[in-house]
RNA sequence: GGUCUGAUGGGUGAGUGGCUUAGCCAGUGGUCUGCAAAACCAUUUACAGCGGUUCGAAUCCGCUUCAGACCU
């Protein structure tokens, strides 16, 4: 399992990983699944995905819904199969929650309710946040203590669950780790934050060279569905609304992929199972794998 | 050489004697169980230098340094 910040050369070691060990790639990332927008997600390129067998990359529409616990469901039946062949099978991508949904499960949730997200999103906008804390409070005293009730979408997402379950949430929240049927070994790419930085903000320039803005502009009347609720792309909606210049827009590329970056971080560094690495360092990485196995 | 204007935290930019820190941005730290590249929380005491006036100066006065404008 490869995680790190974007743009600090996650893919590129899983694909020399995958040679040396002679395994396919599954890849991790909540975006990089959705076909049409392989420049702003930074998918494998074409010799990547040659050089080793990759999975979960543009294999399905943006309309479709995807989420993490389709994720793990998804995931683990296909590491059944590719378990049978290979010894190894590298897991690489930065969507934290899909990352411990593939390695500790996720509890037996409902998936969320269409119609009854919507109500509430209004419900949210008419009524405000304290109205929905306050329904909560009455379904589930427990978890009002516990969650972030400036936070509209975890409010959002505990009235759900105790509404189509009739159930308080945080009776169905076990924060249990699952047993998985194969051997985690969890490495972590890193450097040097302005050296990120720089790389993020160069791969931008670079994404820009390719054709983001087209790739955006194909994507455009889509804009609302959730795969486009993406760094690169949001911020591009923006410019052809008139809301911002191009250069405006880049900019803002740049600044949101350096939060982002930061974000995953936090999340990854949290997981003291995880070994970090240059992601140059593919002599020390693959000792360590040995040593691990 | 002279006159004038200005110098505020990483950037921008208000503040004209006390009423803790303007604000914004960048940055930083954090939260995280089905929209997660999402959503959210927290956060940075700076007033060019030296001296003076004052109970008290970023704010008033003087000198110095620097920048800009104008004059000769």
């Amino acid at each position: 399992m490869v995680v790190g910040p974007t743009g600090s050369g996650k893919s590129a070691l899983a694909v020399k990983l995958a040679t040396h060990l002679h395994a396919p790639i599954i890849s991790t990332d909540s975006r990089q699944v959705f076909r049409g927008m392989p420049i702003g997600t930074a998918q494998p390129t074409a010799e990547e995905q040659a050089a080793a067998k990759h999975y979960f990359i543009a294999d399905r529409e943006v309309e479709d819904d995807f989420n993490c616990g389709k994720y793990e469901t998804e995931a683990l039946a296909l590491l059944e199969e590719l378990f049978k062949e290979n010894e190894y099978v590298v897991a690489v991508g930065g969507s934290g929650l899909y990352v411990q949904a593939l390695c500790e499960g996720m509890d037996d949730l409902p998936d969320a309710d269409p119609a009854l997200r919507v109500s509430l999103k209004q419900r949210l906008e008419n009524e405000g946040l304290e109205s929905l804390v306050a329904e909560l409070r009455t379904l589930d005293p427990k978890y009002t203590e516990e969650v972030d009730i400036c936070n509209p979408a975890r409010v959002m997402r505990a009235l759900e669950v105790c509404l189509t379950t009739g159930r308080p949430y945080s009776e169905q929240r076990k924060g249990v780790t699952a047993e998985r049927p194969f051997h985690i070994i969890k490495i972590g790419t890193d450097m040097p934050r302005d050296v990120l930085y720089d790389r993020i903000n160069r791969r931008v320039d670079m994404m820009v060279e390719d054709g983001l803005e087209t790739e955006a502009r194909t994507m455009y009347p889509k804009r609302h569905l959730n795969a486009l609720q993406t760094v690169g792309y949001r911020e591009l909606f923006e410019y052809f609304d008139g809301k911002c210049s191009f250069e405006e827009a880049v900019e803002l590329v740049k600044r949101n992929s350096r939060r982002y970056a930061k974000r995953q971080l936090t999340w990854f560094k949290r997981d003291q199972q995880t070994a970090w690495f240059a992601p140059s360092d593919l002599d020390a990485i693959l000792d360590y794998i040995a040593s691990r196995r």
